[in-house]
RNA sequence: GUGAUUGUAGCUCAGUUGGUUAGAGCGUCGGAUUGUGGUUCCGAAGGUCGGGGGUUCGAGACCCCUCAUUCACCCCA
């Protein structure tokens, strides 16, 4: 028991099954990105610190796995910092590299880097597993991919019309009805933050509004004034806490509470066309709403802001999240590159497809004919057989051992085979198959071109 | 990082106030059945009770430490 292998926490290995759901999802998305147009990009897994670090705020950072130096990496490390147990301090010295903590960094790098050979507005997808030092829980994993859609070098909000239309894209193809795409913009969160007066207390403002939802009015208001917000700020936003109407009825809301703000109203302006064109163009299936309570933790987006959450009743926090970032590759040298984006989260969707049967059974059939092993002779004529059906695109396969018929057929039913094919003295004498299908129990027996065409439907 | 939770067979779990040789279901293997599986019946294998220490005549059970697990918070996909 004890001395049982395992892998690290937050890790997760894939069966034959799990991997086929997995990449039934991923093709989904892929194939969705390639029709509005999005190209594959890959990087590697992990980055020169620099490169990460201070790019998720300070929580991120901690968060980041770091990649120790090879070879005798105590030697260079600085004495006080080591006696003084200074982790921080340490850390930048004896680990130069990280695994990336998301898709979104890495690219804004990648543009930078290859800002000369890129042609500009870049439409680009990334599927790829990310990395974070997290203790799990519930739909939450150290090791997780994400998918993620980028658009860099275009400020049009048709961008953003476009990633809504991306998520509805995909969800409807998957079948998941009824998720909802929420929408906001950071410019409307800057705005109310300064119309209160509580403008440099935007981040721990909007941290605290997002949880609304989860611990209530009461409890946000209470950690905002834990936070130094003041009772007279948290007065005028009384109006969010009971935010509700349909789109237009909310954009009109703000425009009243931020009319002495000209970046709110800006924000305001944003959204109103977003949302108006989204509802003139239509979505499949998924619903848009606009939450102002809607912050998302990362300190980089500049304008709107999405999150996507499963339909009720599913116990899985968001799949999906994106933003707009006027000035991600700013940090990196590379000035007036605004860029939006979207991400999958593949695990959480996994698990929620799961969760309500969505999966199509075709999806993890993989063999669809084992052939019966009667020994040497029979095994023989079987082979030529099977080469001819996997020459026509069949995926057959000889059982390789010649054992019980009974053992065979059971291996054939607990791999979930559909079909099983008999050769044996009676079959060979007469240039036949006898082709069973192991669900109904029905067996014929056919030519080979009739055993091709069968197994090819 | 904070607070809880649970560790007994491959899996899911029983196990009485501390008391002989730790059980069940499912799964695995063998047989009934040497050209017919998924049903049924019979049989078998499989355990350092997470690990270490302690209390006791005696510990799976009680105490301490430790490791692992799951969940919530922080944060986030």
């Amino acid at each position: 028991m004890a001395q049982k292998p395992g892998i690290p926490k937050g890790t997760r290995d894939f069966s034959p099954t799990e991997v086929a759901k997995r990449q039934y999802i991923i093709s989904t998305i892929k194939h969705h990105f390639e029709t509005f147009g999005f190209q594959p990009i890959e990087t590697p897994s992990f980055e020169n610190s620099e490169t990460l670090m201070g790019k998720y705020g300070e929580e991120g950072d901690r968060l980041i796995f770091k990649i120790l130096n090879s070879g005798d990496y105590l030697a260079k490390a600085n004495e006080t910092f080591l006696a003084n147990k200074d982790s921080v301090k340490l850390t930048s010295q004896i680990s130069e590299k990280a695994l990336r903590y998301d898709l979104t960094v890495p690219f804004a790098r990648y543009v930078v880097q290859h800002q000369n050979d890129i042609e500009f507005p870049f439409r680009r997808y990334q599927i790829q597993p990310v990395w974070r030092a997290d203790r799990p829980q519930k739909g939450r994993f150290r090791e997780f991919y994400q998918c993620d859609a980028d658009v860099v070098g275009s400020t049009s909000l048709w961008q953003e019309v476009e990633l809504v239309q991306l998520y509805d894209s995909v969800f409807a193809t998957l079948g998941l009805a009824g998720v909802t795409i929420k929408i906001n913009n950071r410019k409307v969160l800057s705005g109310i933050a300064e119309v209160i007066g509580a403008k440099d207390k935007l981040i721990d403002f909007t941290v605290a509004l997002d949880k609304l939802d989860k611990i209530g009015e009461d409890g946000v208001k209470k950690e905002m004034l834990e936070k130094g917000i003041t009772d007279e700020a948290i007065t005028k936003v009384q109006p969010l806490f009971n935010f509700t109407g349909s789109i237009n009825e909310k954009l009109d809301k703000l425009s009243q509470l931020l009319a002495s703000s000209e970046e709110g109203m800006k924000g305001v302006e944003e959204l109103r066309f977003i949302c108006d064109t989204v509802q003139e163009v239509g979505l499949n299936q998924s619903v848009l709403d606009l939450d102002v309570t809607l912050a998302r933790g990362l300190n980089y987006y500049t304008g709107a802001i999405f999150e996507v959450t499963a339909p009720e009743g599913v116990a899985t926090g968001s799949i999906g999240g994106g933003g707009r970032y006027d000035d991600l590759t700013g940090i990196f040298g590379l000035k007036n590159m605004s860029g939006v984006g979207i991400s999958f989260g593949l695990d959480r969707i996994y698990l929620v497809l799961e969760d309500l049967g969505l999966f199509p059974d075709t999806v993890t059939e993989a063999t669809k004919a084992l052939f019966i092993n009667f020994g040497d002779a029979e095994a023989l004529y079987s082979m030529k057989a099977i080469q001819k059906l996997r020459n026509a695109g069949c995926k057959v396969e000889l059982y390789p051992d010649t054992v019980k018929i009974g053992k065979q057929f059971q291996h054939a039913d607990k791999r979930g085979i559909p079909y099983a094919v008999l050769t044996g003295a009676e079959e060979m004498s007469g240039n036949k198959f006898t082709l069973k299908n192991l669900a109904t129990g029905e067996q014929t027996a056919v030519s080979l071109d009739e055993l091709i065409a069968q197994l090819n439907k």
